[in-house]
DNA sequence: CAATTCTATTTACAAATGATAAGAAATCAA
DNA sequence: TTGATTTCTTATCATTTGTAAATAGAATTG
C-alpha cells in the first residue's frame, strides 16, 4: 500500500488496524472521516440486546460515523474492523481548518457528503420496495465476494432479517 | 408568505403548487434544489403497481429528488404537493456556478447535503432496528399533525407496511 | 492438535404482515 | 347538497418472518 495517494492531504493519518477491532465505540463522538485504503469495516448498533448491522465499507470508499461526526453528538453506532485493514482518515478539526481555507476543500466535503447520502437512499430504498430475498441478491451485486470475506450474521442484520431468516431464504435460492 | 429571505439568493425563483400537482415526474431528471416555504410534498415511488412512499418534506426543510440532481440520471422518484405548497428552488447549473463563485456556496451545498444524508440515515436505521409499530409512533413524533393533513396510505408505505397493516397497528395503539 | 468458542443451519411453533374482499367513512366535484 | 370517488377499517386466510432450541460445522486459542 506505498502507492496510495493521499485523500484528504497532508492533514491525515495512515492507520493499520488488526481484525475484530474497535476503531470506533459507541458513546463516544465520532472525530475521523475515514478512506479505506485496504480492507472492510461494519457499522453496528445494539438493540434489545441484538447485533444490527447498519452498514459496511471497503476498500476505496468513505466510511464515518458520520452523523456523529457532523453533529459532534455520541456516537449510535460501533465502528468494527471485518479484517487486517488500512485507512487514511483526518479529524473533525483539520477538516474544518481545510474547509476554512478554500472552495475546493469545501467541494471536496460536500461530494463526500454526497455520495454518503447517495449509498444512505439506496439502502432506504431497497428496505422499503424490496422483500428480503430480494435485497440479498443485490447485497450479492453491490458487494461481490464479499459474502466470502465476512460472518454471515452482519449480512442478515444488514438486509433487516434474523440468521434464521437468511438462511431460508439461502437454502431457497441454492433449489433453483 | 413576503417575509421570506432568500435562501440561495438570486438565481432561485419562488414557486406556487396546487395541491396534487405533479412537480417531478418519474423519468426526468430532477433539476432544482428546492426549500419548502409552505406546505409539504411527497416523494413517490411505484413497484409492482403499488404506490410507495420513499419520504415527506414540510415547510422549512429542503427537498429534490436529490440522487437524481446529483447525479444527473433519470428520477426514480415523483414528486407531488400534499397541500397547496410555496417553494423556493434553483437550478443545477445556477447552483454549480455558485458553487464556483465561493467557499461559501460550497459549504452551504455541502451542509444540505448533509443534513440530507441525516434524514435518510435515521430512516434506514428505524426501517432496521424498529417495529413498525415503533415506526409509527416515530413518525407522530417527528411529524406532529402531518397525520391531519395527508392521506393516511402515503404513511402506511413510508413506515414500509400496507395501509391494512397501518390500520390495524392504530387499532391497537387506540385500545391502550 | 484438542478444546473451546463462534457461526450457520434446521425444525417446530408463534407472531406479524400481506392479499383480498366487503363495507363504512370521508372527501371531492358537479 | 347529492352522487361518485377515494380513503380507511375490518375480517379471513395464506405467507413470511421471528423465537427458541438442538445440532453441525468453522474458526480460534492455548
Amino acid at each position: 500500500m506505498n502507492n496510495h495517494t493521499k485523500i484528504f492531504g497532508e492533514a491525515s493519518t495512515i492507520l493499520e488496524i488488526k481484525k475484530k477491532e474497535i476503531i470506533l465505540e459507541m458513546g463516544e463522538v465520532e472525530n475521523y472521516l475515514s478512506f479505506i485504503i485496504k480492507g472492510s469495516v461494519v457499522i453496528i448498533t445494539y438493540h434489545n440486546g441484538n447485533e444490527i448491522c447498519i452498514g459496511f465499507s471497503i476498500e476505496n470508499s468513505f466510511f464515518s460515523s458520520y452523523v456523529s461526526f457532523l453533529t459532534r453528538k455520541s456516537s449510535q453506532y460501533q465502528v468494527v474492523a471485518l479484517e487486517d485493514t488500512t485507512i487514511e482518515r483526518i479529524d473533525f478539526e483539520s477538516l474544518q481548518v481545510g474547509y476554512s481555507l478554500s472552495a475546493y476543500h469545501q467541494e471536496k466535503g460536500r461530494k463526500i457528503a454526497e455520495q454518503l447520502y447517495i449509498k444512505g437512499s439506496q439502502r432506504a430504498f431497497s428496505l422499503i420496495t424490496k422483500t428480503a430475498e430480494e435485497r440479498y441478491l443485490e447485497f450479492i451485486e453491490t458487494y461481490p465476494n464479499l459474502l466470502q470475506r465476512i460472518p454471515l450474521k452482519y449480512v442478515a442484520s444488514y438486509l433487516g432479517v434474523t440468521p434464521v431468516s437468511l438462511s431460508r431464504i439461502r437454502n431457497k435460492i441454492a433449489k433453483h
